[in-house]
DNA sequence: CCCCAGGTGAATA
DNA sequence: TATTCACATGGG
């Protein structure tokens, strides 16, 4: 069994690596390849002898896959942008073969509404379930999969059926960003055309969509890789390894991030929240386990 | 029992 | 503008 497709950049990704990084919520192993649902395409893949292969259903569908996994973007450029920050480069070499994707928007949107004060595993299970119920079945010949629910689909689900997928209070900015869509069709095609300080303003009409959340979609959805989105690891980082005060604002740290880490800042933050989440010791700085795990591994 | 989570909106001063 | 609080739900 060999997959069709090659793809370019495949040799610097680890898929397992992507799965938990944190950007995606629906990436799922299948036996020794890798399983997502892009708006209404499957696309397997499987890394092998250092490179991924893949294959799509629909077929032919190379451009969408190319898109997902960034093939726009080399390796050269990442790498000088990692050689800026010791602690970013700490970062990469636990997180080898992390890299960012650019998912369809409106999955993007719900899930990212969806993470506000929840964790990783329950945004899955959130997203999962609402895949399941309400999304289109897809039959491919690995099995089923679901297409996220377009908005007409989630704007009719009830209140009560919204929370049974645990998403708790945010039921209602679910079913206003979906209502919303509906009204306009065209709210997240256009923002292709804005800034980013346009498009943040277009997001944040939407109920249940800050700053934050604003700036995970941007990142995650329409590549703008100069964007960080401040949680609550990069606010942990930002005191704990570059000693910047404990409440500056968002716009603050928008303006010293950028500064710092220039137009592939975005990168750079994904690398350091993912560390962070895990070297995290309760109660002691991020300096003092940054580099630490190096001494476990003999 | 506690605390916290890839935050946001509303109320308050 | 800045600070405080509630909000569902689940895991440690």
């Amino acid at each position: 069994m060999h997959l069709p497709h090659l793809l370019p950049n495949g040799h610097l990704l680890d898929l397992a690596v992507i799965a938990a990084s944190g950007q995606a919520f629906r990436m799922r192993p299948l036996g020794d390849m890798w399983t997502i649902v892009d708006g209404e395409t499957v696309i397997v893949l499987q890394k092998q002898n250092g490179e991924v292969r893949y294959a799509t259903w629909p077929e032919g569908e190379t451009e969408r896959v190319e898109r997902l996994f960034r093939c726009d973007v080399s390796e050269k450029e990442i790498e000088k942008e990692l050689a800026v920050d010791p602690y970013v480069m700490e970062a990469a070499r636990a997180w080898k073969g992390l890299w960012l994707l650019q998912q369809e928007p409106w999955e993007t949107t719900v899930s990212f509404i969806i993470s506000a004060n929840k964790h990783f595993l329950g945004i899955q299970q959130c997203c999962d379930a609402l895949a399941r119920r309400y999304g289109k079945r897809l039959e491919t010949p690995w099995g089923e999969f679901y297409a996220f629910p377009r908005p007409e689909a989630l704007a009719r689900v009830a209140d009560a059926d919204l929370r049974d997928c645990k998403v708790g209070y945010r039921s209602a900015f679910i079913a206003d960003a979906a209502r919303l869509l509906v009204v306009e069709p065209d709210f997240l095609e256009c923002m292709y055309d804005m800034s980013t300080q346009e498009a943040v303003a277009h997001l944040t009409r939407i109920h249940g969509i800050g700053d934050k959340i604003a700036d995970c979609i941007l990142l995650f959805a329409y590549g703008r890789d100069d964007v960080v989105p401040y949680d609550v690891w990069l606010r942990r980082i930002c005191t704990d390894l570059y000693d910047l005060p404990k409440n500056s604002s968002y716009e603050k740290l928008r303006a010293w991030h950028r500064q710092h880490f220039g137009s592939l800042a975005g990168w750079a933050q994904q690398w350091l929240f993912c560390h962070a989440r895990v070297v995290h010791r309760r109660g002691q700085s991020l300096k003092a386990t940054w580099f630490a795990e190096e001494s476990t591994h003999p």
